[in-house]
DNA sequence: CGATTGCTTGACCCCCATCAATCCTCGTGG
DNA sequence: CCACGAGGATTGATGGGGGTCAAGCAATCG
Protein backbone atom coordinates (compact mmCIF):
# COMPACT_ATOMS: atom_id res chain seq x y z
CA UNK A 1 0.00 0.00 0.00
CA UNK A 2 1.24 3.26 -0.87
CA UNK A 3 1.63 6.03 1.47
CA UNK A 4 -0.29 9.29 1.14
CA UNK A 5 1.99 10.99 2.86
CA UNK A 6 4.96 10.44 0.06
CA UNK A 7 2.49 10.44 -2.79
CA UNK A 8 3.17 13.27 -5.41
CA UNK A 9 -0.49 13.55 -6.55
CA UNK A 10 -1.81 15.29 -3.73
CA UNK A 11 0.38 18.28 -4.41
CA UNK A 12 -1.87 19.00 -7.07
CA UNK A 13 -5.00 19.38 -5.26
CA UNK A 14 -7.12 20.42 -2.22
CA UNK A 15 -5.34 17.26 -0.47
CA UNK A 16 -2.17 19.31 -0.30
CA UNK A 17 -3.44 21.49 2.40
CA UNK A 18 -3.66 18.35 4.60
CA UNK A 19 -1.00 17.89 7.54
CA UNK A 20 0.91 14.97 8.27
CA UNK A 21 -1.20 13.12 10.33
CA UNK A 22 -3.95 13.85 8.46
CA UNK A 23 -2.11 11.87 5.79
CA UNK A 24 -1.26 8.91 7.56
CA UNK A 25 -4.69 8.39 9.02
CA UNK A 26 -5.97 8.39 5.55
CA UNK A 27 -2.96 6.16 4.09
CA UNK A 28 -4.81 4.02 6.62
CA UNK A 29 -8.10 4.00 5.14
CA UNK A 30 -7.64 4.47 1.57
CA UNK A 31 -8.00 1.71 -0.76
CA UNK A 32 -6.42 1.75 -4.69
CA UNK A 33 -7.22 0.10 -7.43
CA UNK A 34 -6.85 0.19 -11.53
CA UNK A 35 -9.97 1.10 -13.89
CA UNK A 36 -9.73 0.16 -17.38
CA UNK A 37 -11.05 1.95 -19.89
CA UNK A 38 -14.41 1.73 -20.47
CA UNK A 39 -15.19 0.93 -17.17
CA UNK A 40 -17.53 2.84 -14.80
CA UNK A 41 -16.19 4.56 -11.74
CA UNK A 42 -19.56 5.35 -10.53
CA UNK A 43 -23.25 6.08 -12.04
CA UNK A 44 -25.65 8.49 -11.62
CA UNK A 45 -28.08 8.06 -8.66
CA UNK A 46 -25.03 6.24 -7.07
CA UNK A 47 -24.09 7.13 -3.66
CA UNK A 48 -20.05 7.23 -3.71
CA UNK A 49 -19.48 7.50 -0.23
CA UNK A 50 -16.06 8.82 -0.55
CA UNK A 51 -13.60 10.95 -3.06
CA UNK A 52 -11.38 9.27 -5.51
CA UNK A 53 -8.03 10.75 -5.95
CA UNK A 54 -6.77 10.23 -9.68
CA UNK A 55 -3.27 9.26 -10.00
CA UNK A 56 -3.07 8.44 -13.46
CA UNK A 57 -5.66 8.33 -16.29
CA UNK A 58 -8.13 10.07 -18.11
CA UNK A 59 -12.06 9.75 -17.43
CA UNK A 60 -14.93 11.67 -19.36
CA UNK A 61 -17.59 13.13 -16.60
CA UNK A 62 -21.29 12.71 -18.01
CA UNK A 63 -24.85 13.27 -17.30
CA UNK A 64 -27.63 12.19 -19.16
CA UNK A 65 -30.12 14.35 -20.88
CA UNK A 66 -34.29 14.18 -20.86
CA UNK A 67 -33.05 13.82 -24.75
CA UNK A 68 -31.50 10.39 -24.02
CA UNK A 69 -27.90 11.55 -25.28
CA UNK A 70 -25.16 11.74 -22.90
CA UNK A 71 -23.40 14.88 -22.40
CA UNK A 72 -19.64 15.43 -21.18
CA UNK A 73 -19.10 17.67 -18.81
CA UNK A 74 -15.95 17.08 -17.35
CA UNK A 75 -12.94 15.68 -18.57
CA UNK A 76 -10.65 14.42 -14.83
CA UNK A 77 -7.04 13.69 -14.55
CA UNK A 78 -3.80 13.14 -13.00
CA UNK A 79 -3.92 15.09 -9.96
CA UNK A 80 -7.49 15.67 -10.13
CA UNK A 81 -10.22 15.25 -7.14
CA UNK A 82 -13.36 13.12 -8.20
CA UNK A 83 -16.77 13.11 -6.11
CA UNK A 84 -16.38 15.90 -3.75
CA UNK A 85 -19.89 17.58 -4.44
CA UNK A 86 -21.84 14.66 -3.74
CA UNK A 87 -20.45 14.07 -0.42
CA UNK A 88 -20.42 17.54 0.60
CA UNK A 89 -23.94 17.85 0.04
CA UNK A 90 -25.00 14.20 1.13
CA UNK A 91 -26.47 13.13 -2.23
CA UNK A 92 -25.95 10.92 -4.81
CA UNK A 93 -24.34 11.65 -7.79
CA UNK A 94 -25.96 13.51 -10.49
CA UNK A 95 -23.14 12.16 -12.75
CA UNK A 96 -21.71 9.38 -14.56
CA UNK A 97 -17.99 8.60 -14.10
CA UNK A 98 -16.41 6.75 -17.23
CA UNK A 99 -12.55 5.37 -17.35
CA UNK A 100 -10.97 7.20 -21.15
CA UNK A 101 -8.20 5.15 -20.75
CA UNK A 102 -6.82 2.86 -17.85
CA UNK A 103 -6.73 4.57 -14.71
CA UNK A 104 -5.00 4.38 -11.32
CA UNK A 105 -6.85 6.18 -8.89
CA UNK A 106 -6.90 6.37 -4.84
CA UNK A 107 -10.29 5.97 -2.97
CA UNK A 108 -11.15 7.73 0.44
CA UNK A 109 -13.95 6.94 2.32
CA UNK A 110 -16.81 9.75 3.08
CA UNK A 111 -16.17 9.79 7.13
CA UNK A 112 -12.51 10.58 6.89
CA UNK A 113 -12.71 13.06 4.13
CA UNK A 114 -15.77 15.03 6.20
CA UNK A 115 -13.52 14.75 9.35
CA UNK A 116 -10.57 16.75 7.87
CA UNK A 117 -13.29 19.29 6.07
CA UNK A 118 -14.89 19.73 9.77
CA UNK A 119 -11.26 19.96 11.94
CA UNK A 120 -9.00 21.36 8.86
CA UNK A 121 -10.42 25.19 7.68
CA UNK A 122 -7.06 24.97 5.49
CA UNK A 123 -8.29 22.25 4.05
CA UNK A 124 -12.01 23.36 3.78
CA UNK A 125 -11.30 26.66 2.11
CA UNK A 126 -9.04 25.46 -0.49
CA UNK A 127 -12.09 23.02 -1.26
CA UNK A 128 -14.23 26.48 -1.22
CA UNK A 129 -11.67 28.07 -3.90
CA UNK A 130 -11.51 25.11 -6.26
CA UNK A 131 -15.14 25.00 -6.34
CA UNK A 132 -15.63 28.87 -6.79
CA UNK A 133 -13.23 28.42 -9.72
CA UNK A 134 -15.13 25.40 -10.99
CA UNK A 135 -18.28 27.60 -10.79
CA UNK A 136 -16.48 30.45 -12.52
CA UNK A 137 -15.68 27.89 -15.47
CA UNK A 138 -19.24 26.31 -15.61
CA UNK A 139 -20.36 30.19 -15.92
CA UNK A 140 -18.29 30.24 -19.00
CA UNK A 141 -19.52 26.79 -20.55
CA UNK A 142 -23.12 27.34 -19.83
CA UNK A 143 -22.57 30.85 -22.14
CA UNK A 144 -20.64 28.93 -24.61
CA UNK A 145 -23.65 26.43 -25.05
CA UNK A 146 -26.26 29.03 -25.34
CA UNK A 147 -24.50 31.51 -27.57
CA UNK A 148 -21.49 30.16 -29.54
CA UNK A 149 -22.49 27.96 -32.68
CA UNK A 150 -21.49 24.46 -33.22
CA UNK A 151 -18.27 25.46 -35.17
CA UNK A 152 -17.22 27.54 -32.37
CA UNK A 153 -17.79 25.58 -29.61
CA UNK A 154 -15.54 22.53 -31.40
CA UNK A 155 -12.62 25.31 -31.81
CA UNK A 156 -12.91 25.88 -28.25
CA UNK A 157 -13.39 22.40 -26.82
CA UNK A 158 -9.93 21.64 -29.21
CA UNK A 159 -8.33 24.31 -27.38
CA UNK A 160 -9.09 23.41 -24.14
CA UNK A 161 -7.79 19.81 -24.87
CA UNK A 162 -4.68 21.45 -26.41
CA UNK A 163 -4.34 23.23 -22.76
CA UNK A 164 -5.03 20.61 -20.57
CA UNK A 165 -3.58 17.52 -21.63
CA UNK A 166 -0.12 16.64 -22.07
CA UNK A 167 1.30 16.10 -26.01
CA UNK A 168 2.93 12.13 -27.19
CA UNK A 169 6.22 12.40 -28.48
CA UNK A 170 4.77 13.35 -31.70
CA UNK A 171 3.04 16.31 -30.72
CA UNK A 172 -0.78 14.74 -30.98
CA UNK A 173 -2.78 15.36 -27.87
CA UNK A 174 -2.65 12.60 -24.91
CA UNK A 175 -6.28 11.48 -25.10
CA UNK A 176 -8.10 9.16 -26.36
CA UNK A 177 -11.48 10.32 -27.51
CA UNK A 178 -13.89 9.03 -29.69
CA UNK A 179 -15.34 11.28 -32.58
CA UNK A 180 -18.86 10.62 -30.30
CA UNK A 181 -16.97 11.61 -27.09
CA UNK A 182 -15.77 15.14 -28.57
CA UNK A 183 -19.18 15.35 -30.42
CA UNK A 184 -21.00 14.98 -26.46
CA UNK A 185 -18.35 17.21 -25.30
CA UNK A 186 -19.54 20.06 -27.47
CA UNK A 187 -23.05 18.92 -27.29
CA UNK A 188 -23.83 17.86 -30.87
CA UNK A 189 -24.55 15.09 -33.12
CA UNK A 190 -21.26 12.32 -33.81
CA UNK A 191 -21.98 13.08 -37.75
CA UNK A 192 -21.57 17.06 -37.23
CA UNK A 193 -18.07 16.55 -35.10
CA UNK A 194 -16.77 14.80 -38.45
CA UNK A 195 -17.75 16.79 -40.59
CA UNK A 196 -15.78 19.81 -38.48
CA UNK A 197 -13.25 18.65 -38.00
CA UNK A 198 -12.16 17.18 -41.09
CA UNK A 199 -12.87 21.00 -42.57
CA UNK A 200 -10.58 21.87 -39.67
CA UNK A 201 -8.00 19.74 -41.21
CA UNK A 202 -8.53 20.48 -45.04
CA UNK A 203 -7.71 24.50 -43.46
CA UNK A 204 -4.96 23.10 -41.68
CA UNK A 205 -5.80 24.00 -38.42
CA UNK A 206 -5.70 20.75 -37.07
CA UNK A 207 -4.23 17.28 -38.05
CA UNK A 208 -6.19 13.85 -37.33
CA UNK A 209 -4.42 10.19 -37.75
CA UNK A 210 -6.77 7.72 -36.71
CA UNK A 211 -7.62 9.02 -33.05
CA UNK A 212 -4.72 11.26 -32.73
CA UNK A 213 -5.47 14.91 -32.48
CA UNK A 214 -2.87 17.56 -33.61
CA UNK A 215 -3.27 20.87 -32.90
CA UNK A 216 -1.51 23.10 -35.61
CA UNK A 217 -2.72 26.88 -35.68
CA UNK A 218 -3.75 27.98 -32.19
CA UNK A 219 -4.44 31.30 -33.37
CA UNK A 220 -6.68 30.55 -36.17
CA UNK A 221 -8.76 28.47 -33.73
CA UNK A 222 -9.05 30.78 -31.02
CA UNK A 223 -10.34 33.39 -33.96
CA UNK A 224 -12.95 30.81 -34.59
CA UNK A 225 -14.05 30.40 -31.37
CA UNK A 226 -14.26 34.13 -30.69
CA UNK A 227 -16.15 34.44 -34.02
CA UNK A 228 -13.81 36.00 -36.05
CA UNK B 1 -29.45 51.49 11.10
CA UNK B 2 -31.08 48.03 10.71
CA UNK B 3 -29.16 45.16 12.70
CA UNK B 4 -28.34 42.00 11.18
CA UNK B 5 -28.67 40.25 14.27
CA UNK B 6 -32.19 41.32 14.16
CA UNK B 7 -33.15 40.63 10.35
CA UNK B 8 -35.26 37.54 9.33
CA UNK B 9 -33.18 37.65 5.60
CA UNK B 10 -30.50 35.95 6.87
CA UNK B 11 -32.14 32.87 8.03
CA UNK B 12 -32.35 32.19 3.68
CA UNK B 13 -28.64 31.99 3.06
CA UNK B 14 -25.64 30.94 4.77
CA UNK B 15 -24.80 33.55 7.08
CA UNK B 16 -27.48 32.30 9.73
CA UNK B 17 -24.68 30.06 10.41
CA UNK B 18 -22.79 32.95 12.34
CA UNK B 19 -22.98 33.36 15.82
CA UNK B 20 -25.09 36.85 17.27
CA UNK B 21 -21.18 38.29 17.96
CA UNK B 22 -20.46 37.77 14.66
CA UNK B 23 -23.77 39.05 13.28
CA UNK B 24 -23.13 42.24 15.79
CA UNK B 25 -19.52 42.86 14.44
CA UNK B 26 -21.36 43.06 10.88
CA UNK B 27 -23.99 44.89 11.47
CA UNK B 28 -21.16 47.75 12.12
CA UNK B 29 -19.56 47.71 9.32
CA UNK B 30 -22.55 46.67 6.74
CA UNK B 31 -23.70 49.14 4.56
CA UNK B 32 -27.89 49.53 3.12
CA UNK B 33 -28.34 50.91 -0.05
CA UNK B 34 -32.02 50.79 -2.61
CA UNK B 35 -31.02 50.10 -6.12
CA UNK B 36 -33.19 51.27 -8.80
CA UNK B 37 -34.45 49.19 -11.49
CA UNK B 38 -32.24 49.14 -14.24
CA UNK B 39 -28.92 50.31 -12.32
CA UNK B 40 -25.59 48.18 -12.36
CA UNK B 41 -24.84 46.54 -9.01
CA UNK B 42 -21.15 45.44 -10.54
CA UNK B 43 -19.83 45.47 -13.83
CA UNK B 44 -17.53 42.26 -15.59
CA UNK B 45 -14.35 42.98 -14.04
CA UNK B 46 -15.24 44.67 -10.95
CA UNK B 47 -13.37 44.17 -7.80
CA UNK B 48 -16.62 43.55 -5.77
CA UNK B 49 -14.35 43.72 -2.22
CA UNK B 50 -17.79 42.09 -0.54
CA UNK B 51 -20.74 40.39 -0.51
CA UNK B 52 -23.97 41.71 -1.89
CA UNK B 53 -27.48 40.67 1.23
CA UNK B 54 -30.20 40.70 -1.16
CA UNK B 55 -33.52 42.34 1.44
CA UNK B 56 -35.80 42.82 -1.66
CA UNK B 57 -36.40 42.67 -5.16
CA UNK B 58 -34.44 40.55 -7.90
CA UNK B 59 -31.31 40.99 -10.18
CA UNK B 60 -30.09 39.07 -13.24
CA UNK B 61 -26.49 38.18 -13.36
CA UNK B 62 -25.00 37.70 -16.54
CA UNK B 63 -22.01 37.59 -19.14
CA UNK B 64 -21.07 38.97 -22.32
CA UNK B 65 -20.41 36.23 -24.40
CA UNK B 66 -17.35 36.48 -27.62
CA UNK B 67 -20.69 37.11 -30.15
CA UNK B 68 -21.53 40.07 -28.44
CA UNK B 69 -24.52 39.16 -26.88
CA UNK B 70 -25.43 38.52 -23.09
CA UNK B 71 -26.15 35.67 -21.38
CA UNK B 72 -28.33 35.51 -17.96
CA UNK B 73 -26.44 33.00 -16.11
CA UNK B 74 -28.63 33.97 -12.61
CA UNK B 75 -31.53 35.30 -11.47
CA UNK B 76 -30.79 36.70 -7.60
CA UNK B 77 -33.70 37.07 -4.96
CA UNK B 78 -34.67 38.02 -2.01
CA UNK B 79 -32.63 35.74 0.32
CA UNK B 80 -29.91 35.12 -1.62
CA UNK B 81 -26.37 35.88 -1.52
CA UNK B 82 -24.26 37.41 -4.08
CA UNK B 83 -20.49 37.85 -4.94
CA UNK B 84 -19.51 35.20 -2.79
CA UNK B 85 -17.40 33.43 -5.66
CA UNK B 86 -15.06 36.30 -6.31
CA UNK B 87 -14.50 37.30 -2.62
CA UNK B 88 -13.24 33.95 -2.04
CA UNK B 89 -10.99 33.55 -5.44
CA UNK B 90 -9.96 37.02 -4.82
CA UNK B 91 -10.76 38.01 -8.49
CA UNK B 92 -12.69 40.45 -10.52
CA UNK B 93 -16.21 39.86 -11.33
CA UNK B 94 -16.92 37.56 -14.47
CA UNK B 95 -20.41 38.61 -14.06
CA UNK B 96 -22.63 41.60 -14.65
CA UNK B 97 -25.67 41.89 -11.99
CA UNK B 98 -28.52 44.43 -12.72
CA UNK B 99 -31.24 45.16 -10.54
CA UNK B 100 -34.66 43.58 -12.56
CA UNK B 101 -36.88 45.82 -10.42
CA UNK B 102 -35.83 48.73 -7.51
CA UNK B 103 -34.20 46.26 -4.74
CA UNK B 104 -33.14 46.89 -1.15
CA UNK B 105 -29.40 44.87 -0.28
CA UNK B 106 -27.02 45.18 2.25
CA UNK B 107 -22.81 45.44 1.29
CA UNK B 108 -20.82 43.22 3.48
CA UNK B 109 -17.10 44.54 3.02
CA UNK B 110 -14.64 41.79 2.02
CA UNK B 111 -12.59 41.53 5.02
CA UNK B 112 -14.87 40.67 7.24
CA UNK B 113 -16.64 37.94 5.32
CA UNK B 114 -12.92 36.36 4.72
CA UNK B 115 -12.77 36.54 8.70
CA UNK B 116 -15.67 34.91 9.41
CA UNK B 117 -14.49 32.13 6.87
CA UNK B 118 -11.39 31.47 8.77
CA UNK B 119 -12.88 31.37 12.15
CA UNK B 120 -16.52 30.16 12.03
CA UNK B 121 -16.31 26.72 10.94
CA UNK B 122 -20.27 26.01 9.87
CA UNK B 123 -19.92 29.07 7.41
CA UNK B 124 -17.75 27.82 5.65
CA UNK B 125 -18.94 24.40 5.52
CA UNK B 126 -22.85 25.52 4.54
CA UNK B 127 -21.08 28.18 1.79
CA UNK B 128 -19.11 24.81 0.68
CA UNK B 129 -22.82 22.82 0.69
CA UNK B 130 -24.40 25.84 -0.98
CA UNK B 131 -21.42 26.00 -4.24
CA UNK B 132 -21.97 22.22 -4.40
CA UNK B 133 -25.35 23.10 -5.02
CA UNK B 134 -24.91 25.47 -7.40
CA UNK B 135 -22.59 23.13 -9.07
CA UNK B 136 -25.28 20.58 -9.37
CA UNK B 137 -27.67 22.61 -11.05
CA UNK B 138 -24.78 24.36 -13.41
CA UNK B 139 -24.42 20.83 -14.50
CA UNK B 140 -27.97 21.17 -15.27
CA UNK B 141 -27.97 23.93 -17.17
CA UNK B 142 -24.88 22.94 -19.26
CA UNK B 143 -27.06 19.47 -20.44
CA UNK B 144 -30.05 21.72 -21.12
CA UNK B 145 -28.62 24.16 -23.23
CA UNK B 146 -26.39 21.84 -25.31
CA UNK B 147 -28.62 19.46 -25.93
CA UNK B 148 -32.24 21.14 -25.33
CA UNK B 149 -34.30 22.54 -28.16
CA UNK B 150 -34.81 26.13 -27.77
CA UNK B 151 -38.71 25.43 -27.28
CA UNK B 152 -37.92 22.80 -24.60
CA UNK B 153 -35.35 25.63 -22.76
CA UNK B 154 -38.26 28.57 -22.97
CA UNK B 155 -40.68 25.45 -20.91
CA UNK B 156 -37.62 24.40 -18.64
CA UNK B 157 -37.22 28.73 -17.94
CA UNK B 158 -41.00 29.28 -17.72
CA UNK B 159 -41.22 26.29 -14.80
CA UNK B 160 -38.18 27.80 -13.03
CA UNK B 161 -39.71 30.87 -12.82
CA UNK B 162 -42.98 29.43 -11.40
CA UNK B 163 -40.89 27.60 -9.02
CA UNK B 164 -38.54 30.30 -7.89
CA UNK B 165 -40.65 33.11 -7.72
CA UNK B 166 -43.79 34.47 -5.55
CA UNK B 167 -46.82 35.23 -7.46
CA UNK B 168 -48.83 38.43 -8.01
CA UNK B 169 -52.83 38.29 -6.38
CA UNK B 170 -53.61 37.86 -10.19
CA UNK B 171 -51.55 34.32 -10.27
CA UNK B 172 -48.65 36.33 -12.58
CA UNK B 173 -44.81 35.53 -12.15
CA UNK B 174 -44.01 38.32 -9.70
CA UNK B 175 -40.66 39.32 -11.89
CA UNK B 176 -40.70 41.76 -14.47
CA UNK B 177 -38.46 40.04 -17.04
CA UNK B 178 -38.67 41.66 -21.30
CA UNK B 179 -38.78 39.74 -23.72
CA UNK B 180 -35.11 40.15 -24.35
CA UNK B 181 -34.09 39.15 -21.06
CA UNK B 182 -36.33 35.89 -21.45
CA UNK B 183 -34.07 35.26 -24.69
CA UNK B 184 -30.95 36.11 -22.67
CA UNK B 185 -31.99 33.51 -19.97
CA UNK B 186 -32.41 30.23 -22.53
CA UNK B 187 -29.88 31.86 -25.35
CA UNK B 188 -31.58 32.84 -28.32
CA UNK B 189 -32.65 35.95 -30.32
CA UNK B 190 -35.65 37.88 -28.70
CA UNK B 191 -37.85 37.10 -32.06
CA UNK B 192 -37.50 33.57 -30.98
CA UNK B 193 -38.79 33.95 -27.92
CA UNK B 194 -41.39 35.98 -28.43
CA UNK B 195 -42.58 33.29 -31.22
CA UNK B 196 -42.68 30.85 -28.74
CA UNK B 197 -44.65 32.65 -26.80
CA UNK B 198 -47.02 33.38 -28.44
CA UNK B 199 -47.30 29.48 -29.67
CA UNK B 200 -47.39 28.63 -25.96
CA UNK B 201 -50.13 31.03 -25.38
CA UNK B 202 -51.75 29.85 -28.09
CA UNK B 203 -51.69 26.10 -26.41
CA UNK B 204 -53.52 27.65 -23.51
CA UNK B 205 -49.57 26.59 -21.96
CA UNK B 206 -49.21 30.10 -20.37
CA UNK B 207 -51.18 33.47 -20.74
CA UNK B 208 -49.48 36.86 -21.38
CA UNK B 209 -50.80 40.60 -20.43
CA UNK B 210 -48.41 42.95 -21.15
CA UNK B 211 -45.44 42.01 -19.00
CA UNK B 212 -46.87 39.64 -16.93
CA UNK B 213 -46.66 36.15 -17.39
CA UNK B 214 -49.44 33.64 -15.90
CA UNK B 215 -48.38 29.76 -16.12
CA UNK B 216 -51.73 28.05 -16.67
CA UNK B 217 -50.56 24.11 -17.55
CA UNK B 218 -47.46 22.96 -15.17
CA UNK B 219 -48.05 19.52 -17.06
CA UNK B 220 -47.32 19.90 -20.48
CA UNK B 221 -44.88 22.63 -19.91
CA UNK B 222 -43.03 19.78 -18.09
CA UNK B 223 -43.48 17.49 -20.98
CA UNK B 224 -42.68 20.31 -23.32
CA UNK B 225 -39.09 20.61 -21.40
CA UNK B 226 -38.47 16.75 -20.93
CA UNK B 227 -39.14 16.28 -24.78
CA UNK B 228 -42.58 14.85 -24.83
C1' DC C 1 -47.49 64.45 -28.09
C1' DG C 2 -43.39 63.26 -30.68
C1' DA C 3 -39.81 59.93 -29.92
C1' DT C 4 -37.59 56.28 -28.22
C1' DT C 5 -37.87 51.67 -26.79
C1' DG C 6 -39.96 47.33 -26.70
C1' DC C 7 -43.16 43.92 -28.92
C1' DT C 8 -44.87 41.26 -32.84
C1' DT C 9 -45.05 39.11 -37.21
C1' DG C 10 -43.34 37.93 -41.96
C1' DA C 11 -39.77 36.33 -45.11
C1' DC C 12 -35.51 34.21 -46.01
C1' DC C 13 -31.82 31.12 -45.61
C1' DC C 14 -28.14 28.73 -43.30
C1' DC C 15 -26.82 25.56 -39.75
C1' DC C 16 -27.24 21.31 -38.02
C1' DA C 17 -29.95 16.92 -36.67
C1' DT C 18 -31.22 12.86 -38.79
C1' DC C 19 -31.27 8.89 -41.79
C1' DA C 20 -28.70 6.03 -44.76
C1' DA C 21 -24.93 3.94 -47.16
C1' DT C 22 -20.11 2.94 -47.40
C1' DC C 23 -15.56 2.55 -45.76
C1' DC C 24 -12.14 1.64 -42.33
C1' DT C 25 -10.05 -0.64 -38.29
C1' DC C 26 -9.24 -3.77 -35.12
C1' DG C 27 -9.97 -7.83 -32.25
C1' DT C 28 -11.36 -12.66 -32.48
C1' DG C 29 -11.56 -17.20 -33.82
C1' DG C 30 -10.98 -20.64 -37.25
C1' DC D 1 -2.29 -16.00 -41.02
C1' DC D 2 -6.41 -14.65 -42.81
C1' DA D 3 -11.40 -14.12 -42.83
C1' DC D 4 -14.93 -12.10 -40.74
C1' DG D 5 -17.83 -9.36 -37.94
C1' DA D 6 -18.73 -5.34 -35.16
C1' DG D 7 -18.14 -0.89 -33.98
C1' DG D 8 -16.27 3.44 -35.36
C1' DA D 9 -15.38 6.91 -39.03
C1' DT D 10 -16.83 9.23 -43.11
C1' DT D 11 -19.65 11.24 -46.66
C1' DG D 12 -24.15 12.35 -48.97
C1' DA D 13 -28.92 13.83 -49.02
C1' DT D 14 -32.70 16.08 -46.83
C1' DG D 15 -35.72 18.79 -43.93
C1' DG D 16 -36.68 21.68 -40.07
C1' DG D 17 -35.20 24.76 -36.42
C1' DG D 18 -33.87 28.98 -35.43
C1' DG D 19 -30.89 33.27 -36.51
C1' DT D 20 -31.27 37.51 -38.98
C1' DC D 21 -33.18 41.43 -41.39
C1' DA D 22 -37.07 44.29 -41.99
C1' DA D 23 -41.33 46.49 -41.30
C1' DG D 24 -45.29 47.66 -38.66
C1' DC D 25 -47.38 48.19 -34.09
C1' DA D 26 -47.82 49.17 -29.07
C1' DA D 27 -46.28 51.34 -25.01
C1' DT D 28 -43.65 54.16 -22.23
C1' DC D 29 -41.48 58.57 -21.17
C1' DG D 30 -39.79 63.05 -21.10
Amino acid sequence: MSKCEQCIIREFNSLKTLTKDELIRITGCKTSKTVKKGEVLFDEGEYINGVFCIKDGVCKVSKMSDNGRDQIIHLIQKGDILGERSLINNEASNLKAIAVNDMEVCFIPKDEIIRDLENNPNFSLDLLRKMANSLKKADDVIVDMAQKTVKQRLATTLLFLEAKFEKNDNGSIKVNLSREDIANIIGTATESAIRLLSEFKKKKMIDLKGKEVFILDVKALKDLSEGF
